[in-house]
DNA sequence: AATGAATGAGGATTCATTCAT
DNA sequence: CATGAATGAATCCTCATTCAT
C-alpha cells in the first residue's frame, strides 16, 4: 500500500504486531516449512534482518503467530456459559452460534489447519491447542451437559461423546472452507449452527416415539 | 523423454508399494516439506536413486501416497446404502459404525490430516479428495437423507447440513486422535458412533415433547 | 589443474584427505572465520556440499584439518631420543637439527600458527595440541635434562626452564617465518638449530671461567 | 568526506581509549572476525553506533587496538641498552629481565597472538609489527652482540641467530601463557628470564672445557 | 554527540535430483 | 535395475554499517 512511502523507522513498539500478521498469512498459505522469511519481511514492510529482532528464530515466529491467534474469547464463553441457568435446551443454540460466530474470523480457520498440519513438528504447540484450546471447549461443554443430566434434561449418556456430538459438525465446517478453498461448497456457518442446535437436541426423526 | 509411453514399467513387483508406504509414514509424520527423501528410501529399504525408478518428484511421490491411500471402498459404501431399503434410522448407525469402522486403519486418519495441512500447496490433491471422498460421502448421505424426508421419516431441514451434522463427530474425532497424539485421550471410535447415531436420530433431550 | 577434466566421481576414498589438504590451507591463509566453505570446495576440486558428505560442519573440519597435521612423528623422536645413551651435548644438537627439519614443512608452522590465533574459539584443540605436542616435547625434554643432571653433565638449575631455553628459538623462527612473511627476513633454520645448540651448552662467552 | 581533515575530531574525552581497551578485550579473546561489534560497544559502555564516531571500520578499531598496544617503551630499552658500557654479560640479563616485566602485562601477550593469528589478513599490521618491535629489538640486540664481538666478550657465530637466541624463550613462554590459558601449566617469566641469561652466557654443560 | 532500530549482503547448511558405475 | 557419491540451488541466519531521531 504505502509502498514508497518514506519508509518510517522507529516503530519498536507495532512492528512485531505487523510481523506476527504477516507471518500468518505466510505460514497459513504454504505451512511452516515452504514459508520463505523473504515473504514475510515483505509483507510486513520490514527487511529480513529486522525478522530478528523480534524472534530468535523461524520456529520462533510461528510459534508467535500461532500463539497470538489463540485463546480469541475462550474465558468469555466460559464465563456466560456456566453463568447462564437456563435450560440446556437454550444454552446448546447459544453456545453453537457463538462458535460459528467465532470462525468466521478467517484467521481461526487458518491456525487450525496449521495446528493439524503441523502438529508433529511442534508438539509444544499442539499441546498448547490441546490444553488451551480443545480440552478447554471439550471440558466446558461436558461439564455443562453433566450438569443438565443431573437435572434431567438431557439423556443419559457419555457427557464427552455428547461434546464431540455437538462440536464436531462446527469443527468439520470450518476445515472443509479451509481445506477446499476452490473446490468446495462451503456451508453456512450460521445456519449450521442453528439446524445442528434443533438436530442434536430433538434428533432428526419425526414423530419419534422416544 | 518416454512421456506418454506405458508409466511404470521396470518395476520388479512389489517395490513401488513398498515405497508409497514407506513415503506415507513419513509424510505423516512430518508433512510434505519436512520430510526426507533419505529417510522414506531408507524405509522402504532402498537407495534414494531408486525412488527416481519408480517416480519422477518428491511431489509425484507425495501424490501417489495420498492418492494410493484413498477410496478404501467408497463405491462398496454407496452400493450398500443405496441398496438398503429400510427406515433410516436403521441405516444412519450402519454408516457411522462403517465409518469408525474405517478410521480404525490408521492410515486413514493420516492422509486427512495431509490432505489438511497441505492443500494449499497441492490443491490437486485437495480437489481430489473434495470429489472423490468428501462431496462423495456428503452428496451420498445428502441424498439419503432427502429420500428419508420425502418418505417422511426425516424432519424438514436442510438435508446438506443434516450430513454435516451426522459426520462432523467422526472428523472431529480422527482429526483429534491424529493430531494430539501425545496430548490428548482420544474418544472410543465405535462408541461415539454408536451414540452420535441415537443422539442425532432420537436428540439429546429428556421427555423431548417435540 | 585438470580443470576441465572429466571431473571424476567415485572417489570416496582419496576425498577427505584432499578436501583435508584444501581446508588446511585455506584456514592457514585466512583463520578459521575468514575461510570461505566455497574456496576450500574449489581447491579440493569438489562441490560445497560434497564437503558435508566426510564433514558435518566448518568447524569439524577445521578440527580435521588442525588435528590431521598433527603427530607428525613425535612418538619416533621419543624414541630415538630416550634410546639415546650418549651425552647430552650430542644429544641436544641432534634434537634441534631434527626440529628444525620438521619445520621445514610448510604445513607445520601454518597449524602452530592456527592454534595461536583460534585457541580461545577451539579449546579442544588448544588442549590436544598442548597435550599431545607441546607438552609431550618439553615433558620429553624435560626428561632428558634431568638425566643429564644426574649423571652430572648439566649443571643444576630448573629442568623445565632449560627445556623453554632450547626449544623457544625453534618456536620463535618457526612462528617468524610464518607470521612476517613479505615483511621479514627469516632465519635458516639449520644453522639457528646448530648455533644454538652450541649457544645453550657451551654459552656465548669467549674465555667464560665459569 | 572530511577526508584529510583534521582527524579524531569530535572525541569527547577518553571515550576512544576505552573503546580501544575494550575492543582489545574482546579481539584478544575471539580473534578479529568472531569479535562483535555489540559485545566491544557493550563493554565499552556505549551503543555500538558510537564506535562510528571514532573510528571508520571494524578493520580501523582493529588496527587501533593493536597499534595502541605496541611499542611500549621500545625507544627507552634502546637508550638504556646503547648507554650501557658494561660488559655484555650483564647486560643480557637486564635486558631479558626487563622483556619478562614487560610480558607481565597480560596485553602484551594478547597482542601477539593477534598478530600470529591475523597476519595474513591485515599485512600491514604484520609489517608495522615487524618493523617497530620485532625487527626493531632483533636488530637492537643484533648491534649489542655485534659490538660485543668486537670487543672479544662473544664468541664468533651469527649475531643475528644469537639475538633469536636470547629471545626465543621468552616468546615462547608468553604465547605459552596466552594459548594454553585452561590447558598449561606457564612458566615464571622471572625465572626463565634469569636461568635463561646464565643458561645462554654460560652454557648448560657442567665443567666445560670451551 | 549519542542512540539503537533497521538494513542487506554474505555465507553455512540442507536436500531434491542426477548420473557414472 | 540399482546404487550412492556428487551437485548446486535455495534459504536461514549473522552482523557490520547506516541514519532518523
Amino acid at each position: 500500500m504505502t509502498d514508497d512511502a518514506p519508509r518510517w523507522r522507529r516503530r519498536k513498539t507495532a512492528r512485531p504486531a505487523e510481523i506476527i500478521e504477516a507471518a500468518l498469512s505466510v505460514f497459513a498459505e504454504t505451512g511452516f516449512a515452504a514459508a520463505k522469511l523473504d515473504e514475510i519481511a515483505r509483507r510486513a514492510g520490514v527487511s529480513k534482518g529486522a525478522l530478528y529482532l523480534y524472534f530468535e528464530t523461524k520456529e520462533d515466529l510461528f510459534r508467535a503467530a500461532i500463539r497470538g491467534a489463540v485463546t480469541p474469547n475462550l474465558e468469555g464463553i466460559r464465563a456466560v456459559a456456566e453463568a447462564f441457568d437456563g435450560p440446556f435446551a437454550q444454552l446448546a443454540p447459544m453456545i453453537l452460534a457463538r462458535a460459528a460466530y467465532a470462525m468466521s474470523d478467517g484467521r481461526l480457520g487458518a491456525v487450525v489447519k496449521m495446528v493439524v498440519g503441523e502438529s508433529r513438528n511442534f508438539p509444544d504447540l499442539a499441546r498448547i491447542w490441546h490444553d488451551d484450546v480443545v480440552a478447554f471447549m471439550l471440558d466446558l461443554m461436558t461439564g455443562l451437559i453433566a450438569r443438565a443430566q443431573t437435572r434431567g434434561e438431557v439423556a443419559p449418556g457419555d457427557a464427552r461423546l455428547y461434546a464431540f456430538s455437538l462440536a464436531g459438525p462446527m469443527v468439520m465446517a470450518v476445515l472443509y472452507r479451509e481445506v477446499f478453498v476452490d473446490a468446495g461448497d462451503p456451508p453456512d456457518m450460521q445456519a449450521l449452527a442453528a439446524q445442528h442446535a434443533r438436530t442434536v437436541l430433538h434428533g432428526m426423526l419425526l414423530g419419534d416415539p422416544k
